[in-house]
DNA sequence: TTGGTTTACGAAAACGTGGTAGTGTTGAAA
DNA sequence: TTTCAACACTACCACGTTTTCGTAAACCAA
């Protein structure tokens, strides 16, 4: 087992100094040529690598980025992240990740042990749990230690930074609307609770085509459901007192169990009852029928995301301290895919 | 916007040495009381935290972890992560994840980029194209630099290595054996091309369940897939035929598609057409019927793999380079998770 | 020979940390 | 008064790089 060489063992081996073996392998005009090429076929030959860290704490920048997400187990965050790594492996970036689980402790520490020299920025996306609490000041307190930090999807307007999010409230707005095309008049709307960012953005936007279009917008066809597994009974209810003939659900979990309930009575979706499902997952290719969505294209924002952090993280290089603090907010396009759930 | 504040900063400010702070920071009698906590006070007040990178750098080790993973959108993987990630948070240890979209040449890059002082230790999981090569170069490479590798799931028997996996064939023999009490007669076997080890073991288990029960095995029923958009064809043909009354898939993306396609004939699952998969995923929990699964733990897999990594990771801290290669592999227990596909 | 320019390399600092060894001062025991 | 220990702190080294600056030797022109 031979450990990795360093250019102090070459230089000792070679009986030169250290600069000298730095600089033939930087090919610097400053060597002769015979010491140079001497340097470099010792080094190919031991397999010389620079060692990432010690470059890391001399340009102060370890190109690499760190990650925060709730869950990992997860389509959307996945593909989040697949697009962020192929950006970032594009520009010579590795990512690493921390999942916080939901939880603002967790996302805390995450965000602190990554903080201290880790990493050279953030791309996150927050954690229920925070943005009900609204305590955002570790976030505050990496900017203000002048690292970038790109949110999306799950952000907040307390925080100035990059971000990048979709139209949630104009894509419900477009789901619910195309229910109403199809002739559909009573939509109940299958929600999380309130302090989710994206969950309380696609109430709005489905009030609103509601509203447009002359419907009676009412609380009683709002289902916020806080667990998936017990909310089946809450579903099942409603749909027995045919309360509705169309959903618009903020997820494909939500959608695909509204299904099941609704097949289990005996309705048949999508002629008794329409679905549309926001985040354009695995589950709603799969189901049967499959489920009408509003894409979310996550690895667009993923890589959209990548890109904002990455040119930063350069353009610093550049202006070096310079603050041109001009964060901007790109807001990624959503198109229904229409499937078999919708008429 | 305050940069980060450094040792040497402290020491400044307050005038004593940079070792002074040093150690007050860590509570070191050498320091008198009074310069103790003034220093502390002011390491408080600025909000202190020793950088990583330096600490790497002296230490010789990162605390973090590489992981290469063939795909990240994937049910699978991401448990498999998603364990990892906890027990090397509980460890203190980050996760750097890379994915080397089954392509060999990112495989090799990915470990490249990170072998050299990134991370401490690699969990992996061959990619196709590496599988299919047997080319493991890189991967001894890494391992004769004394860097500790654990494999998962798509292994290979060319490296020693710690390993965890799940006992592929034996599971499959469950599954088929659980088909055949079922009264099924004509299993048809659903794969992926053979190089994929895995694959090539769970046909091995298919077999042996079939042969033990005094059933003829025959190519005709081993349907190879290579590219799931394309399937349906070669899948309608066979059923055209009725000459299967159940199916082992690999994958629950083959077994679901067998359902669809079944469905559009106007078979029904289980009456007509039995169907178990490999990898308990998120679709053959919600697809219709759904779907019996032999469960793959991939959470367990991914604790069970970073345990042993950093393990091996403290260990050799003690006996510095004390070799002791007595590498394991672990078999994670499957079991049947019966749903509606089967009767 | 002198002065000046190349050529070819080396020494040292810096990045931030932590540990070992040392240094100087004080007070008390011998 | 000398000696020794305790105290409180500083110097220095190492981790692996890159880079700036310095300098010796060689060469050339005057």
């Amino acid at each position: 087992m031979k450990r990795k060489i360093t250019l102090k063992q070459i230089a000792k081996e070679l009986d030169v100094s250290i600069s000298t073996v730095s600089k033939s392998l930087r090919n610097s005009l400053e060597i002769g040529e015979e010491t140079r090429l001497k340097v470099q076929a010792f080094a190919k030959f031991y397999n010389y690598k620079p060692n990432n860290i010690a470059l890391s704490l001399k340009n102060r920048k370890t190109k690499s980025i760190g990650i925060i997400i709730p869950e990992i187990v997860h389509y959307f965050f996945s593909t989040v992240i697949n697009g962020i790594e192929q950006v970032a492996n594009e520009y010579g970036y590795s990512v690493v990740i921390c999942v916080s689980d939901d939880s603002f402790d967790k996302e805390v520490l995450n965000m602190e042990m990554l903080a201290n020299g880790s990493i050279d920025g953030f791309i996150m996306s927050l954690s229920k749990e925070t943005q009900y609490k609204g305590d955002f000041h570790h976030i505050t307190e990496v900017i203000n230690q002048g690292m970038p930090v790109v949110m999306f999807d799950r952000v907040t307007n307390d925080i100035l930074c990059d971000k990048v999010i979709i139209d949630d409230k104009a894509a419900a707005y477009e789901a619910v609307q195309s229910l109403i095309d199809n002739g559909r008049k009573k939509i109940a709307l299958v929600t999380t609770v309130d302090y989710v960012s994206v969950g309380k953005l696609r109430t709005d936007g489905y009030e609103k085509a509601l509203l447009d279009n002359g419907i009676a917008f009412s609380e009683d066809l709002i289902i916020k459901i806080e667990d998936v597994d017990t909310c089946e009974i809450t579903i099942s209810e409603l749909l027995h007192a045919r309360a509705f003939d169309a959903v618009f659900a903020v997820n494909e979990l939500f959608a695909v169990t509204i299904i099941k309930t609704a097949n289990k009575m005996g309705l048949k979706v999508p002629e008794d009852l329409a679905v549309i499902a926001f985040t354009d997952g695995i589950i709603s290719k799969y189901s049967t029928p499959t489920i009408t969505t509003v894409s979310q294209s996550g690895e667009k924002m993923g890589s959209k995301a990548a890109k904002m952090l990455i040119e930063r993280l350069e353009a610093e290089e550049d202006d070096d301290e310079e603050h041109t603090e001009n964060y901007t907010t790109e807001v990624i396009e959503t198109h229904l895919i229409k499937r078999e759930s919708t008429d």
